[in-house]
DNA sequence: CATGAATGAGCCTTCATTCAT
DNA sequence: AATGAATGAAGGCTCATTCAT
């Protein structure tokens, strides 16, 4: 039973592959099921329908979004400011979860839901933050600053499109890092 | 005359409205029309098709989103750093303008068309935020680092959906600021 | 009154050549209006409706098909050969005619108003014809023959695309007039 | 297996039908759909598109016009002039066929492809007529002159829509193969 | 005589969903 | 565990027609 043909979980990734390239409405059963070599048809064995595949996919980002960063973080050894550094260099290279996370941000304007599950994730990615700010860091607002500016960079430099004189986005976005860890 | 029953400007700015609220994909003829009260052919004669609708939409962004933001904050008295608060005062008060912007930003990770329109206002915002604290601030570096915490900042914390301890998301922003104008 | 800025003519001729490029779906109002330099509302001021602007083209079209031809044919000098050659290069030379006559002939099959319409004219010049072949050839038969050889092959030749080898159309058509006039 | 609710060729015999009485714009998914009692969405399971049903329809057209014809007749016994006669009598007696033949000449008139097929199809039955009048005349112009005028009346005829007197058109056309077979 | 603006029916196409096998 | 076939609700677009000006 459990080792199905093509498994729910196959589903999933398709889904949060379609998300990340495509946006909510990439997420169509047909293309999903074409790109697994298998009937649309089939999507029903496994589903109730195309909205409860989309929870279980937010549900599955969920988990691995928090948890799973925080502690591959927190494993490594290096002060506060090496973490961090870590941090950074974690997104860009978890390209394809990254992605799906950039559409969930967006679509989380417009879907309650989505914006509770995505509060959860940022409370508690800033919350490390602020843990981490804090370790090298006294004053509480500037804590409080310094997060919210790391945050912000984290994720809005993906939204920014503008080229710096001379520099790489990546070049520009460590420039960013480096002051914040002064 | 140029007096439409239904002017162009009111498309645009419907089209414009549905960007925000739902993405692209709820750039919807029949949709527009309705919250017009006006039937879907009627739109035919003032656009060629949806395509076209989308593209004027978006020339007018582009437009209002970049020399008309500039000049009415260098139009403003005050030193470089009043100029940078300001902007960050902006944004939320043209909330129509920036959600639909914001839409904008999530789309042009899927769209060629639109990733270049989107460098075009980034670079020329950037490019005036260089300019401002280039005024009060010699180093090449740092301007650039600040710069980019700035613009990521102001773009970025709209797609964040954390919250601060005790704090609202535009208080934790404006510690940012200030932490940034030191 | 009488001189109008558009004349009914200009959007009956313009219908006639709609018809003879694009058929009965191509005579659109919008269309005939654009290529008229005038916006469709006007053409409701000459015509009730489409429906009774092609049947005014259709009756323009009758008159001048079936008289005009044969009377210009018969002022014409020379045996009844001759005439039945004229008959032949006339066709052609009327193309524009020609082709919307070739549309209303293809209509006719569907649409009994039209057909009627055709067969007054088909009988007209058949008639015609028999009368030619008769001042040469005695046999009813005969003439019956001939007279439906080549009326079917100057209305026929046109409606077959294939090549003959090493012979144009025209070539082709003209051996099989001769043929018919031994 | 195969076995299709409503196969592939009911959709296509429903075209072929749709293209005899009305043209090639009465060929309309949502028509034919009704016809065959079916839902219009279920016609994209079977074709890509409109287009694509009228593409196959025109090679099934094509097939069945020439070869099929061609060899039923050749393996008829018989002298040519029985066989050129056999041609005659099938073209009525496959009404539906030739229908249908009859609205693809007219389209071809102002489509380049359906040109390209219907002198395929042409060039084929008249290569087969002049080989059937070779064999009983020897000069090349008469079998070219004889083949044009038999083709043109095969075909003619049906765009001929003249009463002769006292005659049906089938008479008039016997008539007029006799002529061409003494 | 005509335009500018709109209506509404109709067509093509897509897609979530259903269901018998 | 899935396929083949279909439904039906949208949504994009065209076009005949209307009507105030």
């Amino acid at each position: 039973m459990a080792n199905a043909r093509t498994p729910r979980s196959a589903w999933i990734d398709a889904a949060q592959r379609a998300l990340a390239n495509g946006g909510p409405d990439a997420v169509k059963v047909e293309t999903l099921a074409a790109g697994l070599g298998v009937s649309k048809g089939g999507f029903y064995w496994h589903f109730k329908n195309r909205q409860a595949l989309i929870d279980e996919m937010l549900d599955t980002w969920e988990e691995s979004g928090t948890d799973e960063v925080i502690s591959r973080v927190e494993a490594e050894p290096g002060d506060p400011r090496d973490k961090i550094r870590l941090l950074f260099r974690m997104a860009p290279s978890a390209s394809q979860f990254f992605r799906t996370e950039l559409a969930i941000r967006d679509w989380s304007r417009r879907d309650k839901g989505i914006a509770r599950r995505l509060q959860k994730v940022d409370g508690r990615r800033t919350e490390f933050l602020r843990t981490l700010f804090g370790e090298f860091c006294a004053d509480t607002d500037e804590v409080e600053a310094r997060t919210m500016l790391a945050y912000s960079l984290m994720v809005g430099s993906y939204f920014v499109n503008g080229q710096s004189p001379g520099r790489s986005r990546a070049g520009a976005v460590e420039l960013g890092v480096d002051w914040l860890l002064r």
